[in-house]
DNA sequence: GACCCATTATTA
DNA sequence: TAATAATGGGTC
């Protein structure tokens, strides 16, 4: 069970400076090229590598955080067939774009009972939910699927967690009997187009 | 891009 | 201060 945990490399800390760097070309451009990167790697002091991956992280999480972000491919300059307005007011106030960047982590999610309730009933008979699973759950709970995303991903670690602390002698239920098991990753299979 | 997992930070 | 939601960097 002690898969691959040996030759992983450390933990890249990146410094509020670095990431002024980094943020300040994600906010022109969130694809750059090699030579922005480049760039990006001498300012910064980041290899290369490292930030090729927190563009894709940070394009992907941005995306997921808010879906009218300008990151998000769904908001595609309005080319309806529909005519007129558009001249009328282009240029849209946009007042609450602070999105300061030293702003904080979003405030955290209290869940209801219920909410509870259903998540850990759920969990219970499936930790890995498909998609439509999450958006089901999404909707009966009235919570961002994000949210429920990330509810699952610290329910399986708590249940790993508790799974190595208590021995492998009792008795666990499904779900962490099948975390047992799933040593791989969720399988995309069966994708229908 | 899904998931892992150590870590951080919020809140009862 | 414990519990745990959220984050960030890593792996596949």
């Amino acid at each position: 069970m002690l898969q691959q945990q040996q030759n992983k490399r450390p933990r890249t800390r990146i410094t509020d400076d670095q990431l002024r760097v980094l943020r300040q070309y994600f906010d022109i451009n969130n694809s750059p090229n090699e030579d922005q990167i480049k760039e990006m790697a001498d300012k910064s002091g980041l290899p290369q590598k490292v930030i090729k991956h927190w563009f894709r992280n940070t394009l992907f999480k941005e995306r997921q955080r808010n879906k009218d972000s300008p990151y998000n491919f769904n908001n595609p300059p309005i080319t309806t067939l529909e005519d007129t307005k558009i001249d009328s007011k282009p240029p849209s106030p946009e007042p609450q774009k602070q999105e300061c960047y030293g702003s904080k982590r979003s405030s955290r999610t209290r869940f209801t009972d219920y909410q509870l309730r259903v998540l850990q009933d759920f969990f219970d008979a499936n930790a890995y939910p498909k998609d439509d699973e999450f958006e089901q759950l999404s909707n009966l709970l009235s919570l961002p699927t994000r949210v429920i995303v990330v509810w699952f991903q610290n329910a399986r670690q708590k249940a790993r967690k508790n799974y190595e602390n208590q021995g492998q002698f009792r008795a666990v239920g499904p779900a962490q009997a099948h975390l047992l098991v799933c040593t791989g990753r969720h399988e995309m299979t069966n994708i229908i187009v």
